[in-house]
DNA sequence: TGTCTAACGTTGGCTGTGCCAATGAATATA
DNA sequence: TATATTCATTGGCACAGCCAACGTTAGACA
C-alpha cells in the first residue's frame, strides 16, 4: 500500500532521497501516460499493440509476421494473439505466402485502415492531454531530451 | 520479436506514426533506466524497494509497516517480502509495538544506515550515467517537465 | 541427390511490477 | 458488549517484456 496513483512528489510525506531519482520520476510518469493511453484504447476495444501493428502494415505494406514483429517491435510470440484479434475484427487478413509456405502474408484491409485512423485520432487526443501543461517548445524539448537519453542507453 | 532493446527510433524501419508517440518514448526510456538501475542494485543483492524503504526509515525514523508503506509508496502486501529481506540482512529490525499490539515498529539499524548510503551512492552513479548526454540545465529542465506532467496526471 | 542449417509461425512459460481481496489478531467506537 | 476499523500477512490477478522449444518449410552445399 497505498495508492492507485503514481504521483511522484507527495511533499512532506515523500523522502527527499526519492525526489532525486530521475528513474523513479520517469517510471511513474511513464506509468501514468501508459495508463491513460491504455484506458482510451480499451474504451474502443483496442490495445497498444493493435495500433503499432496496424501502423507498421499501413506504412510498409503487406509483410510476413516476422517482418511485422521486427518493425512494430512486438515479440513474434505476442504478435500471434494480436493478429488473432485484428483478424477477428476484420482489420487484417492472414494468407499463406505461395512463394514460401512457412510465411503468412499479413494484409491491412480497408476497414483496418479506418481502424488505424480511429486509433491514431484517439492517441493524438491522449498525447494532447498528457502534454497539456507544456508549451509547444517544451513538448519538443522533452521529446528531444528523452530521445537523447534513449539513444544513449540503447545497446 | 525482436529485441532485448528499447530503442525508440530505428530510422527507416520504424513507422513514422510510432515516432510521434510520446507515451511510447517515455515508456521505453523509463524501461531502459529502470533496467540500468535494477541491474546495478542486483549486483549488490539489492532491489529498488530496499532503497525506498531504507530512505523512508532514515528520514522519518522508526514507524509501523503501514506508515512505511504509505511513505515509500510500496503496497503493504509487497512490503512484507521487502522487510523480510532487509531483516535477513540485518538492516532493519521488526519489533512489536507495546502501545498497539497490532503494529510492528520498523527500526533502521546502524548497518542499515550504511546500506542506505551504499545504495544511494550506486543510484547516484546510475543517474549520472543515464543523464550523461545532457547538460546540467537540460537535466533540470527534463526533471521539471516530467514533474509538471506527473502532477497534471495525478488524481 | 540427400543432409544439414536456418527461418517461419505457434505454444507455453518465466520475471517483474503494480494492484486488490480476504484473513486473523488487536484495538477503537457505539 | 457488540460493531466497526486497523494492522500484518497471504494469496492472487493483470499486464508487460522476454525467451525456449517445437513442427513445418526452405535454402545451402556436399
Amino acid at each position: 500500500m497505498e495508492p492507485g496513483e503514481l504521483r511522484f512528489d507527495h511533499g512532506d510525506e515523500t523522502p527527499e532521497r526519492l525526489k532525486a531519482q530521475l528513474s523513479r520520476l520517469l517510471g511513474m510518469t511513464a506509468g501514468q501516460t501508459q495508463r491513460v493511453a491504455a484506458d482510451a484504447l480499451r474504451a474502443v476495444g483496442a490495445h497498444k499493440d493493435h495500433f503499432v501493428v496496424l501502423a507498421a502494415l499501413d506504412e510498409f505494406g503487406p509483410a510476413s509476421q516476422a517482418a511485422v514483429a521486427g518493425r512494430a517491435r512486438v515479440y513474434k510470440s505476442d504478435l500471434v494473439a494480436v493478429l488473432n484479434e485484428l483478424e477477428a475484427g476484420g482489420w487484417i487478413r492472414r494468407s499463406p505466402d505461395p512463394a514460401d509456405k512457412r510465411r503468412n502474408v499479413i494484409t491491412l484491409t480497408p476497414t483496418g485502415h479506418d481502424r488505424l485512423a480511429e486509433l491514431d485520432r484517439i492517441l493524438t487526443t491522449v498525447n494532447a492531454h498528457i502534454t497539456a501543461p507544456l508549451t509547444t517548445q517544451e513538448r519538443a524539448q522533452l521529446f528531444t531530451l528523452l530521445n537523447r537519453i534513449n539513444t544513449h542507453l540503447a545497446p
